[in-house]
DNA sequence: ACACGGCTTCACCAGTTCTTCACCAGCTCG
DNA sequence: CGAGCTGGTGAAGAACTGGTGAAGCCGTGT
């Protein structure tokens, strides 16, 4: 992921504190430990808060080109960074799925 | 390395002392005996403690310039840091890696 | 010329991450 | 309720990244 000005401004949203510039999230000061993929799918998602961001346009920024029919890519990455919010950050949620359309990222206490 | 006025503070940090003005760093009052492109990298990483530097931004730090794909030198001399401080201070690590991305300074006792 | 120290590069290996697959659960609509 | 999709999940092999030891290069001093 490239490092432009613009993304290394720190974001505080709910518990979490995303710096860009480091590719890192921390929830409540702990790290996630996110891969550079998992990380870039879970910026452009925080970014758009509150938002229904499409499948394919989750394929496309993190992969570029077109997504295929079927292709689970999105998912299975969505399900790992999820995991790792979870470790760090037991009792919220933070990504949404919208069947049938695709994830919403917004931070809930699901306790 | 240019010796600025800023630099010039000499750095508590952990069991380290840093000494820019010198390009020395002592552990527990034993010196490192870092080369200069050793004592550069071990220092703009130790400027930002706790925060994720990516590679190719330490490349330029030191080198300048753009870092090539697959180009190692950061890897090497890292190592190199690394094992000298682990002469002078084992029990102690302070660089650590954040896979895909680059290193982190944070001194942690291990043993 | 030679020895030495430091820097760079290379090759091999270990560990991590990515991609894809298969199977299952949940949702939707007739 | 049942068929057909869509998404959740775990796992395996491929692909990639970083750790490491060593050889080669270069400049300096002997």
């Amino acid at each position: 992921m490239t490092v432009s000005p613009a993304r290394q401004r720190i974001l505080q949203i709910a518990n979490l504190e995303v710096r860009p510039g480091e590719l890192q999230v921390l929830a409540d000061g702990k790290r996630a430990g996110l891969t550079v993929r998992e990380f870039e799918l879970f910026f452009m998602l925080a970014e758009r808060v509150d938002s229904v961001v499409q499948r394919p346009q989750i394929y496309t920024a993190i992969w570029g080109g077109t997504m295929q029919r079927r292709d689970r890519s999105v998912d299975v990455l969505v399900r790992k960074v999820r995991a790792k919010l979870e470790l760090v950050a037991p009792g919220w949620t933070y990504i949404h799925t919208h069947f049938g359309i695709g994830y919403r990222f917004s931070p809930e206490r699901v306790t």
